[in-house]
DNA sequence: TTGTAGGCGTTATCAT
DNA sequence: ATGATAACGCCTACAA
């Protein structure tokens, strides 16, 4: 079934049947109506192939989405995805490896599916610095703040990651502790990390609180496993600390985990604040305290940045959305 | 940059090109490797709109997803992402919700993008049963067994859901409980789901325990938050037991959280077993109990069966897998 | 082994 | 408002 079937059918020519389908001017109610009504009665489809090797543009959207199993990023996808499907435009979600270069899959997959938007879940800021120039379609950075990335194609959306990472250390000061340990992402590497990094120790010092980088951070990927590995290593170099701040829910669980198999209760004996507000949060015991990232706010902030930029040609922009505390039972006074 | 331009830039004409791209035969070592070395060369990449419009056909294996927030999905699209990228195959994936109709959304979507197979990740019998005969292209249902579908076209793969749930059963069995409730699916709707609960009463059955169906199998959905409301259910409704069999571990964890708001404790008052073997398993406070869905096999044989039906017309196939007991920390004793 | 040319289904330009 | 027609880039008979 073809659109020249569909004239056919119909006894107009190809050109109304496309104008039609497409919703251009200068078709009239008579014609349109037909031509609709018998399109929908054969189940018509438009060949895509056809359409978009004639109008050399795609429709695609483009995911790169850093580490399949972030259940963060699988919630924004979620968001993506519904409000992409009332638009003109289709989602293509793409997963790599969370260690890869975004950047030059990116590029590849540039050549091969030919999107006219790119949105990036995770990044990592070395990879654009050395790579991105070579991308010049409209891309917006989901969660990360690339406004130190200044490509005039690359926008952001992100929560402010160093105020809620000064938030996230604020709750324990404000119950009492001053021994924090924080365990965090590479913070050369990715700009989340160093973000989170600099709110939390900013909040330490705007309560003189002391801390010790080189002994009391530990940067290592977001995982349950290294939230796991870190603290194990934390409380094997003996360091002393009544409050644990994970960069990463998943982190935080990793850590909770560990402290329990040294015999440390949470919060009884340490407290964990982590950052996302993953759903599992409220299920577990205790209930993890955390950062809420504002997910729907920023899957709605994306695609709207996007869309400009592909429509109108905006310029980048840089937008940083505001969090959720949520204070719950893996913390208590000191 | 196109085939034409490549012609030229190799002084071979277009045929031969085109012949070399895709490695058919008879085109000379040399002209094959002069035109290979130059599309490397100029990142020459063949449009695939023209390729698919004129060959009728594309190269698209689509996986159709119920449920994206479903790590145990996530972990299997991740490998057949992996398993595809070393195939002539590309994988787009597409999510829908829990409760919508997975088989009228392929339907549509083989419409639009006219894939040459499918992969359902989760599935509603009730579904198939409607509308499958409408999907003419070789699929194959993952995790879910199919084999009471009888439709020449739609292979599964799946572990045996009734033996997992009968070893779950006797994990529980053998350490004394005898009076075990059970949260699981819709087992009218979901094929999964009246497995389970099948091997779940033979267990049973076959040590002579008592089980009211009534009154201790809750039928929920898969998430943290029905596993939740399923266990305060049986424990408003004065339900008495000692351990509970969660059909997925994203029960078992809302499960647990449940157990623990009325002051019940896992595994020293209520012992849980859940199915799937998600990694955050081993990370929770207990680690839980669980029966190992076999994933990686999964996958590769999903992938296997559905190539062999794409390229030499296999007839339909039903597999099913072993699975792995993991008992941990939210079991023990009676 | 290599070259040539028709056509895949659509859009868009130009007539009518 | 509608109709005819030339591309879009590629594959594949078929001819050389």
């Amino acid at each position: 079934m073809t659109i020249k079937d569909l004239a056919k059918k119909t006894g107009y020519a190809v050109g109304t049947v496309s104008r039609a389908l497409n919703n251009h001017p200068n078709v009239s109610p008579t014609a349109r109506e037909t031509i609709l009504r018998v399109a929908k009665e054969s189940g018509f489809e438009l060949n895509i192939n056809a359409k978009q090797l004639k109008q050399q543009r795609t429709t695609t959207i483009l995911a790169v989405v850093k580490g399949i199993g972030n259940e963060l990023f699988a919630q924004i996808v979620e968001q993506l995805q519904a409000l992409l499907a009332q638009s003109p435009y289709h989602l293509a979600v793409d997963y790599l490896d969370e260690d890869k270069n975004e950047v030059h899959r990116a590029i590849q997959l540039c050549r091969e599916k030919k999107p006219i938007g790119l949105l990036f879940l995770g990044g990592n800021r070395q990879f654009f610095a050395e790579d991105f120039s070579k991308i010049d379609i409209p891309c917006v950075l989901v969660t990360n703040e690339a406004s130190g990335l200044p490509f005039p194609n690359l926008s952001s959306v992100s929560m402010d990651d160093r105020k809620a990472a000064y938030a996230a250390a604020e709750i324990l000061i404000r119950r009492g502790h001053r021994k924090i340990a924080m365990i965090g992402g590479f913070r050369e590497v990715s700009v989340t990390s160093r973000l989170r990094y600099e709110g939390f120790r900013q909040a330490l010092e705007d309560h003189q609180i002391p801390f010790d980088p080189q002994q009391d951070y530990q940067g290592v990927r977001f995982s349950y496993q290294d939230g796991y590995r870190a603290t194990m290593a934390l409380l094997d170099a003996g360091r002393q600390f009544t409050a644990i701040f994970a960069a990463a829910d998943v982190m935080a669980i990793g850590a909770i985990r560990a402290l329990r198999e040294r015999g440390l209760h949470v919060p009884r004996d340490v407290s964990v604040v982590g950052v996302d507000g993953l759903p599992l949060g409220d299920y577990l015991v205790p209930r993890l305290s955390t950062i809420q990232q504002p997910i729907q706010e920023i899957a709605q902030r994306s695609i709207a940045i996007l869309c400009s930029c592909i429509e109108l040609q905006a310029p980048a922009c840089h937008e940083i959305l505001p969090f959720g505390e949520k204070e719950s039972e893996s913390i208590c006074n000191i």
